[in-house]
DNA sequence: ACGGATGTTCGCGC
DNA sequence: CGCGCGAACATCCG
């Protein structure tokens, strides 16, 4: 999934598409609801609501529905993608979840692997929405928060960066290249980490953050679409050279998930 | 044909 | 409480 570049792109695009629209009817099947509401529940609220904005918390999508209505939460998961269709289109093969607005055109929220979400914001949602941790390219997200967050855990600094709890946005991809940007280790122990690691580290991240946005914008990227070169420095990257020093790049596994790292830039000690 | 893939949550054993 | 690990979700790609 898209991790917060891409999410925020997608805010913008749905932000155009949607904003003081109306949305007379919604259709979302079954399984992307998992159950936890039903499709009749989700519908209603949506169908005949206009949208105030669409704003985005970590890599959560939210669609303020007018008139006490609860918001609408969506969840990118790994492969979640939107469509605008014109009146005539056919719904796209693994569209999860369809709106149709006032002239006809819909909006379809695609997912491939069905790891997304797209449900109404209850009580649960709220408290999930609520134990988010702090926006990494809000003011907020200082080098001390960082230092003071990543003292209270004795757990690899690349887990930490990616604990949603901890900050919110930050995936597999853009935590390696950020961790490569402040030539850290991934396996640091977070608790470890000094105020001027800190101030690197949190600094590699907005770099990271922001280009990634820059370059979602002005690209109009998929991200990593099939067949789209990897544009990334380190993620991926595993026996081929470092761009910065040649060495071979290394991958790890962490918490289940790969890490690519320099050996040699990124030292253990 | 097999292994891994941008994510999150849950359950297990320690 | 927290940690590390594996599984689950479903499909595609090299």
């Amino acid at each position: 999934m898209p991790e917060l570049p891409e999410v925020e792109i997608w805010r913008e695009n749905l932000e155009r598409w949607l904003r003081r629209r109306r949305i007379v009817a919604a259709s979302v099947p079954d399984p992307i609801l998992r159950g936890s509401q039903s499709r009749r529940q989700v519908e209603s609220a949506i169908a005949g609501a206009t949208v105030r904005g669409v704003v985005r918390r970590g890599k959560f999508l939210l669609l303020e529905l007018a008139a006490e209505r609860p918001d609408v939460l969506i969840h990118l998961g790994m492969t979640g993608t939107f469509e605008k269709l014109t009146r005539n289109d056919e719904l796209p093969r693994f569209t999860r979840a369809a709106l149709t607005l006032s002239r006809g055109e819909r909006i379809a929220f695609l997912d491939v692997r069905r790891l997304g979400e797209f449900r109404l914001v209850l009580d649960k949602e709220r408290g999930r929405l609520d134990a988010l941790g702090v926006e990494p390219l809000s003011a907020t997200f200082t080098a001390s928060r960082l230092h003071e967050l990543a003292s209270r855990s004795k757990r690899p600094i690349k887990v930490v960066l990616m604990d949603q709890h901890k900050i919110a946005g930050i995936g597999n991809i853009h935590a390696a290249e950020a961790l490569f940007l402040a030539k850290l280790h991934p396996k640091l122990p977070a608790s470890e980490l000094t105020r001027a690691q800190a101030q690197t580290l949190a600094r590699a991240i907005r770099r990271e953050l922001r280009g990634e946005l820059k370059r979602s914008r002005s690209e109009n990227l998929r991200y990593l679409q099939q067949g789209a070169d990897n544009r990334f420095r380190i993620y991926g990257k595993g026996e081929t050279p470092c761009p910065r020093c040649r060495t071979k790049i290394a991958k790890l596994v962490q918490d289940g998930r790969s890490t690519y790292y320099c050996p040699s830039c990124q030292p253990e000690e």
